[in-house]
DNA sequence: CATGAATGAGTTTTCATTCAT
DNA sequence: AATGAATGAAAACTCATTCAT
């Protein structure tokens, strides 16, 4: 039952410092970006001397990218879970976007290495392109699809899945910007069932056709347009 | 009539080339991040040479916050002159997110500079919160006023006005990343009418109340719900 | 009278610098070996700051092999000259020893430098292989041309020339090699005249063949095999 | 007659270490030098950990001499032994320079560790001057004496032995070197009887007085000189 | 005895900023 | 005003050496 090689001493204490390094690396990087954050730093948030990181990790660069990439992965894994726990596609969304929104709120720190490294990408034409670019693309993958089975199923109108579920993605991103963005009680922060205002705008807007020249309101819908829309 | 001090032949000069500066520095900062973007590289793109810079913008920092927040006043007043000139509330919010889409896809690097400050406030207790943060509000106040006011005249549903023109904002923001995103060709790239595709769904979003197990698609709704729907 | 294009004042100067700098790497590198010099170091003994002498040279190695180069090639132009112009063969010799000693003798950091350069090469199999190398072969050709006019003109007797001029070279190289360990007064040091000896040694080694079992002493000679070398 | 104290396991367990650690210093300190060698890869190919080295070495320092003079011992006991065999001078010069030159071959990185250390050396002023200085004189001693005896048997001309040794000493290096240098098929590569050449250069050099307008060549001599030569 | 994780001093290199010309 | 040579602070990274296990 035990698995063939259990992990000795030295594997855990090695897993263990790894992780508190990019722990630390998450939270210097995530308050100071690449450039300004210093391997001393890290160091010493981390309670190790400057040289210890480099008997884990050979650079600077290879530190913030697996602190990127792990981020990532665990996002997108939280997301997953919680997307697929949905009920319904209603349900589906307002999960993506509070799993998205509790994991942000939790490491605001992460988010901004994360805002960040996606403005970096946005016209870099530096090598790797694959690999960071796919973990973006993937987080959306999944809402995708529970999207186009509930178009399928009937349960929105025809819509492009993808453009939807990007629209959600970005969505949730900016609320999340918002809620992290000058702290609370500033006046913009958003009021705190933004989220709920989103999934129903978003479910809205997905309902069925309304054509162009139709009343938008509930009160004009029943005085003019009651008619047309029971066609 | 004239202004009282017709501006000298030295404050031409000095306006031409602090726009000369700016221009080089919005390239370069757009394409390098702020830390990597050096002085010699902007001054030589500008044309000057090193020194010169300092005598029209006191530091590196000075001078990165004023391109960008001429950029943002740029880009807001470009903003409000097409969401003004809407006649409908629809055409608002279309010529919003198309207004920011050709300024942003004309100005890619703008755009870096722009996402990259954004990410840089996230989070950061330094100094000045007040400036960056007020351009950064201020791009959304034309947009909620319009809404506001369709929202009086019967044009949409009750909703938050703020909230929603953060939702059309987001919703642009995503849509111009995505469009500089890898550039062209790649398959995750928006389709060239996504800009329609939102404006669609963020119409018929804000369209009269659906209440909770209102079915979503005209087929559903001829069938099912056509007596709940006209109560 | 004046050439085209008058070196201006810049790049006099320029060149003055990246001489005092060379100068000053010459003697650090050749005190403490690449490694234990510092560019601190070279920059303090030629006035001026650390990061000055980046603007002359693009990074540790590239001085030193430009220190190095430069300075061979300086040696090299010396020897030949004073080859050159020497009457006989025998001359020649000398002139080379001389030379070379002359030229040590008054950098002996180079002297160390060139030695460590030549150690480094010898088992290394690293990139650049022939510039150095080249440069080193360069050293004795002269030598050897001229040794070659000497051989059929009858000056010596048939030697390899090349192989000649190698035994003369490392024999130079020798002597410089002690007359600067450690200094004079050593017990070790060559008296002065070993330069005399070592172009009498060699002189006499390129005399006519001297068959195996020939008595070596004047004395001998004298006695022995006048009639033997009459053949 | 057994020394007093038999030579404990432990004793034979650490001079094997010492051994092991000596024979892996040589081979990397000969590859990178000093400054490039790493106690972590001279551990490694010795199959040690790194912190086991200073159980028997206190230092880097104190390897890299203990190396390089345990080597300079070994190479002049060789050297003397087959010195010491020759029956001739002429014999004893010929092994002196294959006894170094088989040495060096079969053992480049040390002749590299050698060099590197003479250069070290030559201008240096830190401090242990004697121990290394006195192992590189003492190379020669041997030959030294040895012709010395050959002079006073009248097998060579009068000349200074000292200076001679050196001669040779200085010789068999540069052959060496030139062997190792660029290794093999280099068109520079020593022919494979340098060494006997070198040795009939030296011995000729050896033999009696030529006077200043001696003619040189068997030829000439013939021709020309015969009557002087008989005076 | 042996180990190898941890340390931190020391080095190269970059670049914003200054200032003499 | 304009220049660009000079500066030196700052930061990534290496590696000999130590020491707890």
């Amino acid at each position: 039952m035990t698995s063939p090689t259990r992990p000795s001493k030295e594997d855990v204490l090695t897993a263990f410092r790894r992780s508190a390094l990019l722990e630390s690396a998450r939270r210097v990087f995530g308050e100071c970006g690449f450039e300004r954050a210093t391997m001393e730093r890290i160091a010493h948030e981390a309670g190790v001397a400057k040289g210890t990181i480099y008997l884990y990790y050979s650079s600077k660069q290879r530190m913030y990218d697996e602190a990127l990439n792990e981020g990532l992965a665990e996002l997108d894994g939280m997301t997953r879970v919680r997307v697929e726990q949905a009920p319904t596609l209603r349900d589906a969304i307002a999960a993506f976007i509070s799993a998205r929104t509790d994991y942000f709120l939790e490491r605001r720190e992460f988010f901004r290495m994360y805002v960040a490294a996606v403005a970096g990408h946005i016209t870099e034409r530096h090598g790797r392109p694959s690999e960071f670019r796919s973990l973006i693309t993937k987080q959306t993958r999944r809402l995708e699809a529970r999207i186009a089975r509930g178009m399928d199923a009937g349960e929105i109108r025809d819509v492009d899945p993808a453009a939807t579920a990007r629209a959600i993605f970005d969505l949730t991103r900016g609320l999340v910007a918002r809620k992290l963005f000058l702290g609370r009680g500033a006046a913009e922060t958003a009021h705190p069932d933004e989220a709920e205002f989103l999934t129903t705008l978003i479910w809205d807007g997905l309902g069925p056709d309304r054509r162009p020249g139709t009343p938008r309101t509930a009160a004009a819908t029943r005085k003019k347009t009651m008619t047309k829309r029971q066609r």
